[in-house]
DNA sequence: ATATCGAGTGAACGTATGTTCACCCAATAC
DNA sequence: GTATTGGGTGAACATACGTTCACTCGATAT
């Protein structure tokens, strides 16, 4: 039973299957793969190779012809989510923020963003500080241009008119890494609790008021 | 060569080496292996069995005597995380705080603090995000106790009079979450890079006044 | 029409893993 | 003094691992 069965099939209106195409799909596989493992509650740095293959519906040794190792599939991951957090931003450049209650609603927007994205956001939660090196920089690198995104959007709103933009860049960072930890805690929340679901949220849209708070006021010195 | 080699030379002046003794002796050898293997680079939750036992000098089987699993010897690291995280209030509660450039002092104290205990660290910040559940939940436990403990601190020092324990508890949570994160960003900074480590620094500094400042702020309603 | 290419195969390799078991023997209990 | 206890041993087990290699066979290039 080989997985490319259409055979000569061109006839019928299916996808055009050019080589480059099938490699990508696979390549998507074998990502996608580990997201689910991940999604049964493993961490990513504890997959291994063979389990991901096994997953995917390949055979270990073809691993090869997509990834050098498990780091650069990781590093694939990472881009993804780098991908997902720029698209949180568009989206909510695109819908505005609530006009009441602005902080309540961008957290309940934002967990809800996550949830619908756990897996991604179990991979960037888990590997950010631990796991190995590379992966673990490279998600502080997508950080760091999430936060600079932000900034730039945030100043753009015309709230906070007169930090300079290391001073919001510093800022967003503190927002990011608070969004990232609650990411964290939103994933662990056991299923059927709305109260611990209220105090979850209360809580982080307090700290970003603290936090809002403070910028706020800031003088620059 | 038996571990005991002592035999029966109980005049001289060493430990009286009593069963228990050796015995807890031993499971804090294995604590101290897992450290050593995390001092390596290695994350907690990819170390194995018998490399920790091979680390320690005994054989695997012998592992079960103290603990029923990895889990569990990782509850006993997340324990004295706990224990690590409490010395650092006690500390700072015996040494007062740095009378000028209050902000600045306290993290370069916790800088230090972080560098001369970097395993622990790097075992706490590693496994808070990913790794198994029970341990990311035993420290979570631990954090918010570091919380509390660091709210009421706060609270007793006087400054920032009209919070109510709710709120201070929040803001201390949102304190201790930054500075875990910057603890994972200090064990990774390059050895002498003094530019880097500078402005780490001052990007804490200035994410704690954002806080402390918006804490000032704060009006409970 | 024919030759080349390359994603995926299947088997094999050496090594590592977690867990079990009967055993040893010094420290304890009696 | 004798019996019991229990931390540590060493061997064995079934499984899993990462990596290699020669291979197939359809899509591409000529």
């Amino acid at each position: 039973m080989p997985l490319t069965k259409r055979a000569s099939a061109r006839t019928e209106a299916e996808a055009p299957t050019t080589r480059a195409e099938q490699k990508e799909r696979t390549r998507l596989r074998l990502v996608e793969a580990a997201l689910v493992l991940i999604g049964q509650g493993r961490s990513f740095s504890s997959l291994s190779l063979r389990e991901i293959t096994r997953e995917t519906g390949i055979v270990p040794a073809a691993f090869y012809r997509h990834f050098r190792d498990l780091d650069e599939l990781g590093l694939a991951l990472v881009e993804m989510g780098g991908v997902t957090l720029r698209r949180l931003l568009r989206e909510a450049r695109r819908d505005g923020i609530p006009p009441t209650h602005m902080l309540r609603g961008s957290v309940l927007i934002y967990k809800r963003f996550v949830e619908e994205r756990s897996l991604v956001f179990r991979f960037i939660a888990g590997e950010r500080g631990g796991g190995s090196r590379v992966i673990r920089e490279a998600i502080r690198t997508e950080e760091s241009h999430f936060a600079a995104e932000m900034a730039q959007d945030v100043r753009a709103l015309g709230t906070l008119p007169d930090l300079s933009s290391a001073t919001m860049q510093m800022i967003c960072g503190l927002v990011v890494t608070t969004m990232l930890n609650a990411a964290s805690d939103i994933l662990d929340l056991p299923p059927r609790q709305p109260k611990r679901e209220k105090e979850l949220v209360d809580n982080f849209v307090r700290q970003l008021r603290v936090v809002f708070l403070g910028a706020a006021r800031w003088r620059e010195q």
